[in-house]
RNA sequence: GCGGGCGUGGCGGAAUGGUAGACGCCGGGGACUUAAAAUCCCCUGAUCCUCGGAUCGUGCGGGUUCGAGUCCCGCCGCCCGCACCA
């Protein structure tokens, strides 16, 4: 039927086009169908695609196509995110407006997109920063805030001196900003605040129900939100104030022999007020490194405060010290130190000659073994008073017991998870919708006045915040009183833009952000899709929003993704020529077993298999190999091989032999003879068998597998006289090969005759008949080890095996006239012999 | 330091406790061709070998089992996340 080779060049964009005119992918929201939401975390748009996008959007593709040839209903969108300082970076550096910068690179990557020919909803495409998202963004967000759950405060806040904008905590890395790399300094601001701690025991709890999420994932976050639990109570200081500490084991309470107190501890301050050298040592804790590699050598150092605070219950006077190892930020900034449980507070006692008493041993016995490290075990309580004897959780509940009637102290639950700072000093982003009138102090903007639009008109020539700079867009009356007011100028951290696009995809009506009920037949969504970068932050910001959003009556869903999937990163060798410069493949070409630089000739030594990136010359551009491969080649390379979850290795070579394949599927569709007829059994039934198989691994998004199956039944049905039953196996290979080459596929499906696009037929069906196998391969084994394999009916009984087994001329030679002791039969499996 | 994951041919990787290495890539041999491309066929874990087979083999050492890549214990190595969180 067709000697021609499939031509994707032509091929692609024809099937693009038909698909989109029959409006193939567009979601019905009012179907019957069951109701299916795959979603792919939505791009950057950076300028370009990249070969990580094309790996991600094609897994979710598979899924998507896949869940509609089962029958169901399909959500399956794609919009930008759109908001970010890459923009404004570029606005500064080129001279163009991050708005026309930002639309440019849409209109580029969509157009990427599309010659990728995903199974998109093109109709509820948006961008983040379309005026019409974030104004109901800000309609949220007042809503947010009428509910007590958005506030504002002064608080320190870390300032990137380079972005000049404040950084959320999960935006310092190692002391320095995510995005500079510039050290990170402390500033006073008013800023605004999320109560993503009022959720952080809910958060946590959540986390139970997500089975299809990756563990690594849920384990992440419960280290994110750190919940811990111990005591909160108050020494008498000899100065005469209080000092609030707490501890999650006031177990070791009876072992406590000092008292520390961060540098920024206000009895700190209090002691540096009469001491120049209180005063130096605070600031040499300042100075401290944060890095993790500093923080692994630091010494502890502490600094004599001279003040003691009294034990709650021994009545003993116990030295205050300054130390560099508390942390201001967690607890209350105080702790009461035990140097026989806890490292830090015995190396601590070591150094400056503190008592390190023993209250916790393995066994009573060993209650006056000496420690030489910390001892954080579990065991008993030993030389404590009253609790003496007890476990430690027993003794942990004793204390807080007692400290509870005693009235000196409570139990608290202490998280790790802070309130979500959102105030970005950026142009590029949400405007933030409040007014500050003097006399009113802070006013929503009213809802019939969003959304609040960033002015267009800006100058980012000069650093900091082109909003505060602009000479006339704060300038507004106070929607209360009427009086002259300033606009907030701060705008909101893009994770909120992308913490509800989900719910906005499934839902887009004019006058509101999304409709509760219309949100109730998509979400949660079914499968997301993306890479592990966004295990934290993006994570748990779009599970909080989504409660937040439910718990202020908003809707009804409390878990935004139902699976998680995290994909794996594509890689590529790198190379370097002599003088350690990184060389791009371009560059480059084979020599015999080696490589040398095409200019110079120079040897090239090939380094480690990494991460694409441009500073390693390792990159590849989707256009490329779309234009040199064609679009299904690409998926399919993207699909092979490698497991979703690990990284793919890019090679010249694999994407050829996926460009071969796709030839070769073409050719077998060729085959396709209307005319053949009889039945060829065996090829039915490994038609069959891959069918059923093939949906279970794409159901597991085990896409590796799906495609070695769909590899095998290839080789099975070219293999084949022509019949009947090869009809059906290259019928059935071309519909379970469209979610991953779907253009292909079309091509096919017309050459063969088949009414309307292959992209609406459905999944074929399985003949559970045929699945079963008649004859069986049997394994003999003598001792464990392979001696023989044989053939045997279906369901032969165990003596029947038995008796084959032992028939084998191999078997006797191998058990050579030993007695047998025993055999073990697994019907249809095995007989292992035992002489 | 804490938490998690992984270790299988030259490479990416398959394998409900039951024939280890499916499938792909690389490599080798052959067919077709004036030639090349394309395509097709065969071989491809190691060692020994009388060419029928034998022995060994899933990081290392133990264990459970008729049987272990898979389960258990102890090591080694690599990767990732968090990290002075009281």
């Amino acid at each position: 039927m067709n000697d021609t080779r499939f031509d994707p060049s032509t091929a692609d964009g024809r099937w693009q086009r038909a698909w989109d005119e029959a409006r193939c992918f567009e979601a019905d929201s009012n179907s019957a169908k069951p109701k299916s939401y795959v979603l792919e975390m939505f791009p950057y748009p950076s300028g370009r695609i990249h070969i990580g996008h094309v790996r991600n959007y094609t897994m979710g593709d598979v899924l998507a196509r896949y869940r509609r040839m089962r029958g169901d209903e399909v959500l399956h969108p794609m919009g930008w995110d759109a908001f970010g300082m890459p923009a404004e970076n570029a606005a500064m550096e080129k001279g163009v407006h991050p708005a026309g910068w930002t639309y440019q690179n849409i209109e580029t990557m969509k157009g990427q997109l599309k010659q990728l020919g995903f199974a998109l909803d093109w109709s509820r495409e948006f961008a983040t920063c379309d005026p019409e998202y974030y104004g109901h963004e800000q309609g949220l967000f007042i809503d947010l805030y009428e509910a007590g759950l958005v506030y504002r405060r002064s608080s320190a806040v870390n300032w990137d001196p380079v972005d000049m904008t404040v950084l959320a905590n999960e935006q310092v890395v190692d002391g320095c900003g995510w995005r500079s790399g510039a050290k990170v300094e402390k500033r006073q601001l008013d800023q605004w605040f999320l109560k993503i701690t009022d959720f952080a025991e809910d958060l946590l709890d959540g986390l139970g129900e997500l089975d299809n999420w990756p563990q690594k994932v849920r384990l992440m976050q419960e280290n994110w939100i750190g919940k811990s639990t111990g005591l909160e109570f108050s020494f008498d200081l000899s100065s005469g104030d209080t000092l609030p500490v707490y501890s999650t084991r006031p177990d070791t309470i009876f072992g406590a022999s000092f008292v520390a107190v961060a540098a920024d501890h206000p009895v700190a301050a209090g002691v540096a007020e009469s001491s120049a050298e209180a005063q130096a040592f605070i600031e040499q804790c300042r100075a401290g490194g944060t890095t993790a590699a500093e923080l692994e050598t630091a010494e502890k150092l502490g600094f004599d405060t001279a003040i003691t605070a009294k034990h709650p219950f021994t009545g003993a006077n116990l030295p205050v010290f300054i130390a560099n190892f508390v942390l201001m930020e967690y607890g209350t900034g105080a702790v009461m130190a035990v140097p026989g449980h806890d490292q830090r507070d015995f190396d601590f006692a070591t150094k400056y000659g503190l008592p390190i008493p023993r209250v916790v041993a393995p066994s009573a016995d060993e209650a006056d073994a000496p420690l030489t490290e910390a001892y954080s075990g579990d065991g008993v309580i030993v030389n404590s008073d009253f609790i003496t004897g007890m476990g430690v959780d027993e003794a942990k509940a004793a204390i807080i017991a007692k400290a509870e009637t005693g009235g000196w102290g409570e139990g608290k639950t202490v998280w790790r998870l802070r309130d979500w700072g959102v105030s970005r000093q950026r142009y590029w982003g949400t405007p933030i919708p409040f007014i500050h009138c003097e006399a009113c102090g802070v006013v929503p903007v009213p809802k019939a006045d969003l959304p609040v639009k960033l002015p267009e008109d800006v100058d980012f020539q000069t650093p900091g915040n082109p909003l505060e700079r602009h000479p006339t867009w704060k300038n507004v009356s106070c929607p209360k009183c009427g009086k002259d007011a300033r606009r907030e100028t701060d705008t909101l951290d893009t994770f909120i833009n992308s913490s509800w696009y989900f719910l906005r995809f499934a839902s887009q009506p004019d006058d509101k952000a999304f409709d509760a009920q219309e949100i109730a037949k998509w979400m949660p969504v079914q499968q997301y899709i993306g890479g592990i970068e966004h295990a934290i932050l993006h994570l748990l910001y779009a599970r909080f929003w989504t409660r937040a959003l439910a718990h202020i009556g908003k809707m009804d869903v409390k878990e935004p993704f139902a699976s998680l999937f995290t994909q794996g990163m594509v890689t590529h060798e790198t190379y370097k020529a002599g003088d350690g410069s990184w060389l791009s493949p371009g560059e480059i070409k084979r020599d015999g077993d080696d490589w040398v630089h095409i200019e110079s000739g120079e040897p090239v030594s090939v380094g480690r298999i990494e991460k694409m990136s441009k500073s390693k010359k390792n990159v590849v551009d989707p256009t490329d190999i779309i234009r040199d491969y064609g679009a299904d080649a690409v998926r399919w390379f993207m699909l092979s091989d490698s497991p979703p979850e690990r990284d793919l290795p890019w090679s010249e070579a694999g994407i050829e032999g996926c460009g071969r394949f796709v030839q070769r599927l073409w050719r077998l569709f060729g085959q396709f003879d209307a005319s053949a007829q009889g039945e060829d059994k065996g090829l039915a039934r490994k038609t069959h068998q891959a069918i059923a198989a093939i949906a279970q691994d794409i159901e597991a998004l085990a896409f590796n597998k799906a495609v070695a199956r769909l590899y095998e039944l290839t080789s099975a049905a070219e293999k084949a006289e022509p019949s009947a039953s090869r009809n059906e196996a290259i019928r059935a290979l071309l519909l379970m090969s469209s979610p991953m080459m779907p253009h292909l596929a079309e091509e096919g499906w017309a050459a063969m005759g088949e009414e309307g696009l292959a992209a609406n037929a459905p999944w074929p069906q399985v003949d559970e008949a045929l699945l079963v196998e008649d004859e069986v391969t049997i394994a003999v084994q003598v001792k464990g080890k392979l001696r023989d394999t044989l053939t045997a009916p279906k369901g032969a009984s165990k003596e029947s095996l038995e008796a084959l087994a032992l028939a084998s001329e191999k078997v006797q030679r191998s058990i050579d006239g030993a007695p047998i002791r025993k055999v073990i039969v697994v019907p249809d499996r095995l007989v292992n012999i035992v002489a």
